[in-house]
RNA sequence: GGCCCAGUAGUUCAGUUGGUUAGAACGCCAGCCUGUCACGCUGGAGGUCGACGGUUCGAGCCCGUUCUGGGUCGCCA
């Protein structure tokens, strides 16, 4: 191959480079025989040059190039000429080469499917044939893309002074949080590494060490189901700062993102950016990571309805819970078919059903349940809404406020998608503060820590550790871009003796502080700064600046549903004497 | 763990109420073709209808189970 060098990419050759001797390498995306002229288009990861052979190409050459086929990989040597029929739709359109030099070096069966953009393929066999999908010119942009958005992260956060620092993946394993995967000890056998759910503690650690600034690159694990924007295995932009306060890693993170969307993909994106406090959000959206590209905001209409005749209303007021709605202008366009599908669809939140008022353009109005209340609440109902002919009402009742917020949240954005009513090429950046410290766990009949428990409690609500959970608010904080939870953070706890208070309210003995905990407790004996941090989930970021709906597209090897890998059958059994040599024995067969 | 959707040629799909030999396009193979660029023309090969079981005189189609993939609720400090 010393001979055989490439000087240039396929996609890079113009108008301007004719007459030149150039060399390149590539696939074979397509041979169009003709007879005595055959045109091969060459592909590279920069584009698509044409090779032309006919009666003037070397009769060797010619018969070799007869027998190209789809992905044969080639080199091929000659002189650019302008061609004499151009094609406007590729950037070497107005150019092809003369080949004089050709060599094959690696044959291809065809593929189980054609390389092209844009194809239509089921996932699972491009999943297997992952590589051969990673050439479609698609998949090639987006992970340059994503390669590109990394680039501008070291870039940016270099100049403004952290250091990129490498944590550990063989970790301890630590109670509360996502499920963690486990490593078994060989060496200490019946003991286990965890992979880190995130590098949370180590990056606490670094600004005790005195570091300043932090920031990683860091590869995450949890074991936990998958969805189209969650895989077991992902990327995370992971920070932390000292003596900061929230303030400060707000104003460092907009200019990143400023500065990401706008080196990347050329969007100027506004700051300062948008921000609500979470119990905002929670009652004009429903929703920790609303979607601001279109309106419809909930409304509370417990006030008007507390003493109503209905029951389903009353009684999960009096229940402690509320009674909610939107009311969407253009809703009642949709058939009564469509909204009983609503229902099921709120069905599936947790929501009991869906109440619903048609305001038909005739004055006439369909309801589930405007017969069970008075003129007069309905009346007020109607007031509230804004209501007017054509528009539909949608209302929750539940003695949960959750499954009210969870339920009219999700019926909020279901029904902006089947009416049209999202922006789509609108890039709405959110900030969502003061998120509570503590959530109530059913399951464990106590209260967990939400974001996680080094998180800070705010200044104002200290006292509310002890007093009043559920009212406790936290210093944490949570970007959000059209809908998705680009990333999230918090201020933390510094001081030893507040990081124990924090286990205490979760119901932590000293001792098991101690044991799970010892060495952060240790740590901030000896002068903790304030500090503070975020971390973004990269895949995320990539997937909206590539405008698409699922990170398996901007990861070069994703996992499938069931957490597998299909081209190399990840997991897999492994031999008895592995697992001897670590101490286990299977309970299930392999 | 729950719910929903999909699975027919290499690929993407069509397939009537359950009825003779399961079709199309692209791809593939062969032949022809000197300006194509999704080349064109002619011909050809290619199917366990995801799997198993059931109903039926008869199943791609109906029923059950199961597998695979996708979406989602729970879950994801």
């Amino acid at each position: 191959m010393s001979n055989l060098k490439r000087d240039c990419y396929c996609g890079d050759l113009r108008a301007s480079d004719v007459g030149k001797e150039i060399s390149v390498c590539g696939w074979v995306q397509r041979r169009r025989d003709l007879g005595h002229l055959i045109f091969v288009d060459l592909r590279d990861r920069s584009g698509i040059l044409q090779l032309a052979f006919d009666d003037d190409t070397d009769r060797d050459v010619f018969e070799s190039a007869l027998t190209l086929r789809g992905e044969y990989v080639i080199y091929a040597q000659g002189k650019l000429r302008e061609r004499s029929s151009k094609n406007p739709d590729i950037p070497t359109g107005d150019v092809e080469l003369e080949v004089r030099e050709l060599k094959i070096f690696a044959k291809s069966e065809t593929p189980p499917f054609e390389i092209v953009e844009n194809s239509d393929v089921n996932d699972a066999l491009r999943l297997k044939y992952r590589y051969l999908d990673l050439r479609r010119p698609d998949m090639q942009n987006n992970i340059a893309l994503r390669h590109k958005a990394l680039r501008v992260v070291r870039q940016y956060f270099d100049e403004n002074g952290f250091y990129e620092i490498e944590t550990p993946i063989l970790t301890k394993s630590t109670p509360e949080g996502a499920r963690d995967y486990l490593v078994p000890s060989r060496v200490h056998q019946g003991k286990f590494y965890a992979l880190p759910q995130s590098p949370q503690q180590y990056k606490q650690l670094l600004m005790l060490a005195g570091f300043d600034r932090y920031m990683q690159i860091a590869r995450c694990f949890r074991d936990e189901d998958l969805r189209a924007d969650r895989q077991p295995e992902f990327t995370q932009i992971d920070l932390e700062m000292s003596f900061v306060d929230v303030e400060d890693i707000i104003e460092i993170n907009e200019g990143f993102l400023k500065r990401l969307f706008f080196e990347v993909i050329g969007l100027e994106v506004q700051t300062p950016m948008q921000r609500l406090t979470w119990r905002e959000a929670m009652d004009r959206y429903g929703s920790d990571k609303p979607d601001l590209r279109f309106e419809l905001e909930l409304c509370d209409i417990s006030d008007i309805v507390a003493n109503c005749e209905f029951r389903v209303f009353s009684d999960t007021i009096s229940a402690g819970g509320s009674v909610r709605m939107i009311y969407i202008p253009n809703g009642g366009d949709l058939p009564r078919k469509q909204i009983d599908a609503l229902g099921e669809f709120v069905k599936t939140y947790g929501a009991k059903g869906l109440a619903w008022t048609k305001y038909g353009e005739d004055g006439e109005n369909t309801s589930s349940f405007s017969r069970f209340l008075s003129d007069e609440e309905n009346e007020a109902i109607s007031q509230r809404a804004g209501a007017e002919p054509g528009g539909l009402l949608c209302i929750i009742a539940d003695a949960k406020d959750d499954t009210v917020f969870a339920a009219l949240g999700a019926l909020r954005c279901e029904c902006a998608r089947q009416l049209g009513l999202i922006k789509e090429d609108e890039y709405r950046f959110l900030w969502i503060t003061e998120f509570p410290l503590f959530e109530y766990d059913e399951d464990e009949n106590r209260y967990v820590a939400r974001h996680h428990p080094f998180t800070s409690a705010m200044d104002e609500d200290m006292d509310l550790i002890e007093n009043d959970k559920g009212a406790c608010r936290a210093k944490a904080y949570d970007i959000v871009l059209n809908g998705t939870e680009l990333g999230g953070g918090s201020i933390r706890i510094n001081t030893p003796e507040m990081q124990m208070r924090m286990f205490n309210a979760l119901g932590f003995t000293n001792e098991q502080a101690q044991e799970q905990f010892g060495h952060l407790l240790e740590a901030f004996k000896y002068g903790a700064p304030p500090h503070g941090g975020l971390a973004y989930g990269l895949d995320r970021l990539v997937m909206h600046l590539a405008g698409l709906s699922s990170i398996r597209d901007v990861i070069a090897f994703p996992k499938v549903q069931n957490a597998s890998e299909l081209m190399t059958s990840t997991p897999d059994v492994v031999s008895d004497s592995q697992l001897s040599e670590l101490g286990i024995e299977l309970t299930v067969p392999q």
